[in-house]
DNA sequence: CAACATTTGGGTCGGAAGGCCTATTAGGTC
DNA sequence: GACCTAATAGGCCTTCCGACCCAAATGTTG
């Protein structure tokens, strides 16, 4: 692990898609003693570059083109995992934000933040250390301490929902999972129960509006 | 009309909730001549600096708390009509492309262009002159070339959609709409070949793909 | 182990849904 | 005036759907 104290050189890449935002981290952490070694402007490249330059920070926004950031955050940690990795992103989505941690995010800052902040966070992780923005803490915390999403429809369920969304009639669902029509109208009816439907267009509106299903193509 | 040339000061004013981009943006647009007179974080605060500093240029977000960036604009130019306003969004979308140009916008950048664009458009706007970023006129011209979005469903196939999406049954259906379960039949008979559905379920979830008819709730 | 949920499957039955045909009235367009 | 569409409504007929009855195998959880 490396362990620069403050006078010490912390060397940053830079991964974000927006020039814009780019240039101006560039400044401002290059105007609060980071070097910046380097940039990067879509999730592979930040791979790349991460191998070439070998930094001890990278600052990274978690949406980018080809790879999202989280992603090449998992593929940098596996290959470096002394590289610290600090996640940008524009809002505090808790989902987003569990899936950075999981892929070895030392921070996770939103882009209304300071530049004291943000310097601050990457510090500690260059030691290290770990921390995230007050935004997004919150809404880490607001996710815990909510009654829990209870899954009340099962996997079949869901399956057959989704296909009746698709287009497909009970025989055509039955058909693609190989199952007899009857125990589509099981599951179906097994559904209208639990989300309190009468019948399969009650229950794919429902299951849209629940986030069950999804409308694809 | 001011009209600065490339050696006069072009007065800026910096409105975007993230504080980081604001920094950065400071930074970027000051080592390019232009003069940051003021930075604003909400729709609100824009109005009120604009008036307090008077501006040249509004460098500002599409989205910001309090109230949005177009809505912003549409405020600023009606108290002065001789501020240019320059828009920044992260994504090129259409519709609120047309809402800013509706408001007064004379610029409309996305995040990921370079600094010297963003100088240029700005100093572009100083002068009364527009510009759109690459990314921006593409997204308006694709809108502009497509086939045109006809309304095929007729207003009371859209009502019966409507109720069924919101869980009537077709003797329901009736009742609500005071017409007999045939002509309810009638209705969704039409519907479902406009739609080129086989059922209710199919033609609820075509119409809501289409935007025909919503969620509610 | 006992209790429960899931997944699988069967049967019956009334009512709803959907296909197909016709028909009247009202409002536009050519 | 002729023609078209939308909205209204009826009949007839077949299929499908959902409710209610059942049962067995598999997991999971207490």
């Amino acid at each position: 692990m490396t362990t620069p104290d403050d006078a010490a050189v912390v060397r940053v890449l830079l991964a974000d898609d927006h020039t814009m935002l780019r240039e101006g981290l560039r400044r401002s952490l290059e105007g609060n003693g980071l070097t910046i070694v380097g940039e990067a402007s879509d999730g592979d490249d930040v791979v790349t570059k991460a191998k070439e330059l070998n930094p001890d920070v990278i600052l990274m926004d978690v949406s980018m083109p080809v790879r999202d950031g989280v992603e090449a955050a998992r593929l940098v940690k596996e290959a470096q995992p002394n590289t610290a990795i600090v996640m940008l992103t524009m809002h505090a989505d808790v989902e987003v934000i569990q899936r950075a941690i999981r892929a070895g995010a030392a921070g996770y800052l939103t882009k209304d933040c300071s530049t004291e902040e943000i310097v601050r966070t990457i510090k500690l992780a260059a030691n290290g250390e770990s921390a995230l923005s007050p935004e997004v803490a919150g809404a880490l915390l607001a996710e815990a301490n909510k009654p829990a999403p209870e899954p009340i429809i099962s996997r079949r369920e869901e399956e057959v929902l989704q296909l009746i969304a698709d287009g497909c009639s009970t025989p055509e669902v039955a058909e693609r999972l190989y199952i007899s029509v009857k125990t589509v109208k099981n599951h179906l009816a097994s559904a209208y129960q639990k989300l309190d439907a009468a019948d399969r267009t009650q229950a794919v509106v429902r299951a849209l509006k629940m986030g069950i299903i999804k409308l694809d193509e």
